[in-house]
DNA sequence: CTTGGATTTGATAGTAATTATCCCGATTAT
DNA sequence: ATAATCGGGATAATTACTATCAAATCCAAG
C-alpha cells in the first residue's frame, strides 16, 4: 500500500464532491463543480488530486468513454452499463462469471477486471425513437 | 446493414494491414505502417476509412486505452487482456458470464459486452520485478 | 465519349483533454 | 531557525482527434 496521503482543503472538496456521486464524472465536471463552492481551486489540482486518489485505489479511472476520462469513487468490483449516445454511465451490480482459464492468461497476472454494456439509456432510445428507426 | 463502403487503394491497404493484426493497433500506428508501403497516404484518411469500417462494423473501435483509440479487425465476441504497464493488448476467447438481470438493466437495451482483464504481461511483470516490489 | 452529381482524398486549421513546467507558499524534519 | 519536501495555481506545451474544403476520382445517364 502507498503512503497515506496529506489531506488538504482541496483535496478534501474533490473527495466531498466524489463521495457517493454516482455519475461517474470526467475531470472537467469536477474541476467546474468544485470550483463553484471552491473559487480558489485550479485544474492542475485537480488533475493531481485524481492521480494521488488513483495511487491510493481512492477512485477507478475509467476508459469507456474514448473522448475523456471518467472517475468513479467506488472502488468495488461492478460492472456499468453504458449509454453509447449520451454517454452516461450507471453502476450495475458484478454478475460473477468465471475467469479465463490458466493457458489462455499466457502468463498474465491479473489485477482487477472490468465488464461494460454498451447500449442506449431510456432517455436515447425515446429520443431515436421519434423520427424512425435511422 | 449500412450499405456496403466502395473499395478505394487507401481502404483496400489499411484493410490489409488490418487484416489478421492482432496488435490492436492505434490510428497513429495504423497510419504510420500503412505509410510506409503507400506514401500517399494521409492521416484524415486513415480516420475517415476507421470510421467507414466502424459503421460496417468491420472493426471495432477500443477505448480501453485511456491515451488513444485502438482498432482491432477481429469481431466476433472476445474479451481482452490489457497491460497496464505497456498497454498492450491480447485477445482471449470470450468466458459467457451471465448477463445482467431485468430489473439490473434500467430499461437499458444492450447493443454488445466488453470484458476486459487489466493486469500485467510477462515481459513486464520481469521489468518490475527488478529492483524491489515498487 | 461527355457531362454532372456524389463520394473520397489529403492538406491544414481548429478543438479539447491531458501533461509539463515553474514558482511560491505551507508543512515537516533536523 | 533552516533546509528539504510537498502541494497549489497559472499557464504553456503536447497530442489525439475533428472540421473544413478544394481538388481528384468514380459512376451513371445521355
Ligand atoms: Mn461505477
Ligand atoms: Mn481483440
Ligand atoms: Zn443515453
Ligand atoms: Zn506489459
Amino acid at each position: 500500500m502507498e503512503k497515506k496521503i496529506k489531506m488538504t482543503p482541496q483535496r478534501a472538496a474533490i473527495m466531498e464532491y466524489l463521495d457517493g456521486n454516482m455519475s461517474h464524472p470526467s475531470a472537467d465536471e469536477i474541476y467546474t463543480e468544485v470550483h463553484k463552492m471552491y473559487p480558489m481551486m485550479s485544474f492542475a489540482t485537480v488533475y493531481n488530486t485524481l492521480d494521488a486518489l488513483k495511487k491510493q485505489n481512492m477512485v477507478w479511472e475509467l476508459s469507456v468513454d474514448g473522448d475523456r476520462r471518467r472517475y468513479d469513487p467506488r472502488t468495488e468490483p461492478h460492472d456499468h452499463l453504458v449509454c453509447v449516445d449520451c454517454r452516461s454511465i450507471k453502476d450495475i451490480g458484478h454478475n460473477g462469471h468465471k475467469c479465463p482459464s490458466g493457458d489462455e492468461l499466457k502468463g498474465y497476472m491479473i489485477l482487477r477486471e472490468h465488464v461494460e454494456y454498451f447500449g442506449l439509456c431510456p432517455k436515447c432510445q425515446r429520443k431515436r425513437g421519434m423520427g424512425g428507426d435511422g
